[in-house]
DNA sequence: ATCTATTGATAAGC
DNA sequence: TGCTTATCAATAGAT
């Protein structure tokens, strides 16, 4: 394909197949990845090298993509055989749940705002509904959580900084002497474990995320 | 590649992402090949369009290639290493197909705003942007449409009010007592067939619509 | 690895 | 789906 048309059959040459090895892989990759990319298609590709070194690309998970495989042989292989009236019932089963999902992606990629070409104006005025709807209730959800989290970061701020005035007060009463005493140990005292404590309990809570989170 | 460079990014169009799916998935296939023919490769190429059709090329057999990549994974790393053949077949089809159908369930039910306590903050926050995105395009999509509905009926419009100012103009010249005969008649005259021809050629028009859809 | 002369692939349009 | 054509992309051979 370029300085010279070259036949597509077995390069002789080992260096030479190599480096067309290298290359060719290359563009290999690219197309897959740009055709999955472009047509929203799962794709798995595994190239074993002469040397027995294995390259692969996948859109998704090389075994999801296998998985799916053979989903599907084993539909198509039942339709072959048919053995047992059972299996009938299997791949017709088959058949329902496939149809099903298929929906349900079709009617997803259309919540996201692709493939809508299809749809008319009264099904595009319904689809609107439909997520204004489910944004306006997203939303409310979002915003009362957010509240919700807001206050109990209040109220848990509030009762530290009481808890905080409490000890600053219960501190008056001991000299310097001892406070100084106080401050040089490793551990906390049995003081201010105890109005630590009345804040501690609180879940998921420590001083570290007060000082960032109160404004 | 050709006629215009586009970009690497999925394709809205419906009928053109089909087209693209079926000339880059045979230009793919085709490389595949080649390179498996030139360097003598071992190649598994599987492709799930978005209607789940699968289209699959290897240089061997499917089965062989995923076996050997099996034994190297094995070797490596042994991430998702999946039993090829694995004849584990009806339940677990029914459990990844119900499985799915699950899931896409409740990604609908999301989107719609219901189901949403089992979401952290996060998680809402980035159900909201889908919704608005969706949303957005949707709208544009609407009124896409819409404005064109408009322009069409406008246009039509203008060209039956051209007409039947011309049919005006053309009835100056007869005396009265000709338009009362021509007025009796069921059928028109040819001198008016004549002038309406020239409008009933618009593809899809009538007579009847016009008096609907003018305003 | 880099450079280009060529061939190959393919987006649009029918 | 298939064909055509104008362009863009891939790559064989050379360095």
């Amino acid at each position: 394909m370029t300085r010279k048309k070259i036949p597509i059959q077995k390069i002789d040459n080992t260096a030479a197949r190599q480096v067309t090895f290298s290359k060719r892989r290359r563009g290999l990759f690219k197309k897959a990845q740009e055709l999955s990319t472009l047509c929203d298609a799962e794709i798995a590709l595994l190239v074993f090298s002469t040397t027995g070194k294995l390259f692969e690309y996948s859109s998704t998970s090389i075994g999801q993509v296998i998985e799916r495989r053979n989903l599907q042989s084993e539909k198509v292989g039942r339709l072959d055989h048919i053995p047992y009236p059972e299996l009938q019932l299997e791949s017709s089963t088959y058949a329902v749940l496939s149809k099903e999902i298929a929906e349900k992606t079709q009617e997803l990629r259309q919540l996201r705002g692709e493939d809508l070409q299809g749809l008319d104006l009264e099904e595009l005025k319904h689809l609107e509904k439909l997520l204004e709807g489910g944004l306006s209730r997203v939303t409310k959800t979002k915003d009362e959580r957010f509240f919700r989290e807001i206050s109990t970061l209040k109220r848990k701020g509030a009762e530290l900084m009481e808890a905080n005035q409490q000890l600053k007060q219960q501190m008056e009463y001991f000299p310097h002497e001892v406070q100084a005493v106080v401050a040089q140990q490793g551990q906390p005292s049995e003081l201010t474990t105890n109005i630590r404590s009345s804040t501690d309990s609180s879940k998921g809570y420590n001083s570290s995320d007060i000082s960032l989170r109160l404004g």
